[in-house]
Order: C-alpha cells, then sequence, then structure tokens
DNA sequence: AAATGTGTTGCGGGTTCCCGCACCGGTGAT
DNA sequence: ATCACCGGTGCGGGAACCCGCAACACATTT
C-alpha cells in the first residue's frame, strides 16, 4: 500500500478519513501498512509528525478518527488529545505507546470525553493486537486498553495501593519541585492536608525508613515515582507549563 | 537483503562479523538494512533483542563491532557496554538512541577504554549520517558523537555550568532519595562538602529561590535534572542497583 | 614568595519537613 | 441512630536541611 509520506493524503474506495500522529517514520511506516491492509473502510489517511501540526490538522479536517503517538518532542499526545477532544469530543482515538507507563494512562482518562471511544496500545503488541485495536475502538467506537498496561495498573493493588486524584496531584507537584505551602495553596488545603496526603504517598509508594536517616522520604518518593512509572518526565513537563500559569495569575510573577 | 530475524545469522563474501542489540523492531530491521546496504565488509550479522542476550552473545561470539541500542527492558544499554568492555576492551560500539540523554553520553565516557572506538547516534538521524557513522565507528574506529548531542552538552555552557564527575555522583545520589548524611558515606566526604556541592548543583541546574518558600530545592533540583535531561530514569534504575549492593556490604541489611 | 582560586570541613542558627495527638465533618454499614 | 471510617485541620516538637562564616589544604598564577 501507497501512503503520503508526510502530511500527503491518498483516497481509496469510500470510507472514512483517518489521521495518523507520530513523529518515528518506521513506526508511522509500519501504521499506515497496517492500516491498509486491515482497515478497508479507511479512504483517507493523513500523516503528520507533530503533536502540533496533529492538533491544527485535527481541527481543520474533522477526523472522526486519530491514531496518535504518546511520546513526541515538544507537544504530548495527551495535550494533543485534550484540545481535539475540546472541540471535538466525540473522535475516536487511539493512543499508541512505547511505555506502559500510569501517568499517561491516568492523564488520558482524566481527559476522555464521556461518549468517546479511545484505546490504549503498546508499540511492542503484536500486529493481531494492533490490527484488533484499530478495529475496536476507531471502527466499532469500543475502548480498549492493551493487556499489558492494564496489569500494570491492576498490579497496583497487591504492593501497593493505587492513587487517588488528589494524592496523584499532589504528587506531580512534589515531584515539581514544590514545598508544602505552595502545594497547599495550588490544591486549596491546609498545608496539614497536604502533609498528610504526602504520608500516604510514602506508604503506597513503599518508602520505608529502614532506620531513620538512610532516605530522604520526600525525594524518595519522586524516584520511586519514576521507576515504578507511577509518573515520567512528560507528564512533570507538561505539569511545570500549567504551574507557571497558575504562578503567573496568582502573583504577577513569572515561574 | 535478508536477514535473520532474533539470534539467527547470515553470511556474504567474506569480511567481519557484526552484532547488533536491538529491542525494536522496526529499528532493528531498519538497521539490519542499512548495514546490509553500506557496510561490504559485513559478513555476518547476529541480531538479538536484549541487552542480557547481547552481552552473552558478545562473549562467546568474539565481535569485533557491536550496534547496542541505550533503551532497552531489564539490560541498559550502558551496562551492557560495561560488561562487553571488561573483558574485550577494543570492542568498537555504536550507541543507536531515541534520546540526546547527557545521562547516557556521561555513562558511556566513564565506561569506554582508553584504546576502543565508540560513537552515538540518534535514530532520528539521516540515513545518510547513520551510515557515516557505522562507517567511521566500527570500520575505521574513530571515536564519534552525533551532532545533536554534542551540541546538548556543549549548550550547558550557556545557562548552566556543565557538572562535573563528583556533583554528577551527588546528583544521582540525590535522585536516588538518600540522605545528606547517607551521600556523605556513600561518596566519602563528609557532610558540609555534600550540601556544598549541592549548593552548586542548585546554582548550575538554576534552581532560584524567587521569593523564599516557593520551591523545595532538593526537589526542585531532581526536576530540573530530569526536565534538561541531565539525568534519566534509565540511570536511576542502574543506580539503584549498585546503591543496594553497597548499602548491603556496608550494613548488612536489604535496600 | 605571595596571591588567587577552588574544594573540604566544622559550627551554629534559621527554616522546612515529618508526624503523633487531638478534634471535627461527611458517608456508608449495622 | 450509632458506629466506624476516611479525610481535613490545628498544635507542637524533634529531625533534616539550607547556608553564612571561618579556617584550612592544595594547585595555579603572578
Amino acid at each position: 500500500m501507497r501512503y503520503a509520506d508526510t502530511s500527503g493524503e491518498i483516497t481509496r474506495g469510500c470510507g472514512m478519513k483517518l489521521l495518523i500522529v507520530e513523529d518515528d517514520p518506521f513506526h508511522a511506516n509500519f501504521m499506515l501498512e497496517t492500516v491498509g491492509d486491515s482497515l478497508p473502510e479507511v479512504s483517507e489517511i493523513t500523516h503528520v509528525t507533530d503533536g502540533g501540526e496533529g492538533e491544527t490538522e485535527a481541527m481543520t479536517g474533522n477526523y472522526p478518527a486519530v491514531v496518535l503517538d504518546l511520546q513526541m518532542p515538544s507537544r504530548n499526545g495527551v495535550e494533543a488529545a485534550r484540545t481535539i477532544w475540546a472541540t471535538r469530543p466525540q473522535t475516536r482515538i487511539l493512543f499508541w505507546s512505547n511505555y506502559a507507563d500510569e501517568a499517561y494512562l491516568r492523564g488520558i482518562s482524566k481527559i476522555v470525553p464521556n461518549d468517546s471511544a479511545y484505546g490504549y496500545i503498546l508499540k511492542t503488541a503484536s500486529t493481531n493486537r494492533l490490527q484488533l485495536a484499530l478495529r475496536a475502538v476507531l471502527i466499532e467506537g469500543q475502548i480498549m486498553v492493551d493487556r499489558e498496561v492494564h496489569k500494570f495498573q491492576q498490579r497496583s493493588f497487591e504492593p501497593r495501593d493505587t492513587l487517588n486524584e488528589v494524592e496523584f496531584n499532589v504528587l506531580v507537584d512534589l515531584a515539581l519541585g514544590l514545598t508544602d505551602k505552595m502545594i497547599a495553596d495550588r490544591q486549596a488545603m491546609s498545608l496539614r492536608s497536604v502533609q498528610n496526603r504526602l504520608l500516604s504517598l510514602y506508604q503506597k509508594l513503599d518508602v520505608e525508613e529502614e532506620e531513620t536517616g538512610v532516605v530522604n522520604k520526600r525525594t524518595r518518593a519522586i524516584n520511586r515515582a519514576l521507576v515504578t512509572r507511577t509518573l515520567n518526565v512528560e507528564t512533570l513537563i507538561a505539569a511545570e507549563r500549567e504551574l507557571s500559569l497558575w504562578y503567573l495569575k496568582q502573583t504577577g510573577r513569572r515561574l
């Protein structure tokens, strides 16, 4: 099957339009071929290589379905999805990622509209599984999360409890390098409450003490969150942007 | 060109053996094709998909040249390189990576033997640049670092000074979640010296205070290091292993 | 030889963090 | 209704951290 290299288009049969946002040319190539082989109802594929382009193309192009890479330079897949869904909430989006990062899944489930379909599939998944996900999400409008990813978030029941919304937000602020007081301001709770959330974070992230004075719980918690992929750097970069906006509005100063 | 899918082998002409360690099948495929097209002196290619396999294959196979992915599950590319170079210091290794992470480059330059050749090339590099790097490093035995990566470490002169060895080690320990006292023990310096190193880290990583009480310098430093790619999660995972070994030897307890 | 720079170490005090104890307001189960 | 539980809040004290000040060692410069 032929495909458009970058922002080109092809037509075939009569059917639906599909937008593919993927910066890695090899993976993009493979995706284009797979779609061509297994989704005959797709008649027109557009391929762009950056989250920002993806957003504008999705805005102007009126696509019912989008395949979105999560790791991209400059513009994160989750952010792109947010702006797309903001104006076109019924767009079906299949997220295609290298990692089973809890942070991504959490970011996605925070922004997915009620009536929309989405999916999360790993790049390491077999072609069969990918084809299945493509069909289920983009054509049938199902919600589908890769077994590996799902296992990952299920797994969080045994060794530690899963984080709730508030705890996750506090964790992000913690990892941004804020003080307890700042976190309290930002999350609109008291200083002591923040510290209580931190306490439960330490438990859930397995930050033991093992004689006092070995670990700094604060930094250790960040380490655990990163290593267990509860948090990732992309999420931090995105959160930093929101933070500086908030701080600017709050104080009139930057950073 | 045909190639061996996983741990298979092919022969052609008479010449050198090459080992390719790469877990992503698309990139592996591309690498195999590129080598086949541009390095006629390579007569035998072995491809494995994991760092551990790569190590054992390199040990038994006596390869003069290796292409090594840096991001791999379970076994890091830097660690694989270390064990390979430990017994075969003249092996020529081309590191092939997704990111221009300073942490990787630093990890590599810490373990590269004096008389060996290595290279660092990004997966986003053009085919021409990759071919050039393949030839320069694996055939000619040059040292070659991708322009993008080099730019990244050069760039560290303007906005902040570059970290030296000690500072980097302290940074890693900090990000592992250790207390000042523990860092002091581990790096064999006094508590106050550690704090001095932290002080210069705060400067070099642009941890400003902007009225007191906004940021926790300790966690903010980790954040800055992660975001500027001075540090990455892979490095932390590897460092954690070394830490637990050290701690076990030191105290007889785990973790 | 003197000066200058860079890194180490001790002391001391102010700040932030960590967290036990206590109280209170909702929510769900008995 | 009562009880248990969870989460928010205040108080207070001990631990860890941040860092100015000052003395010292070592290398390089002048």
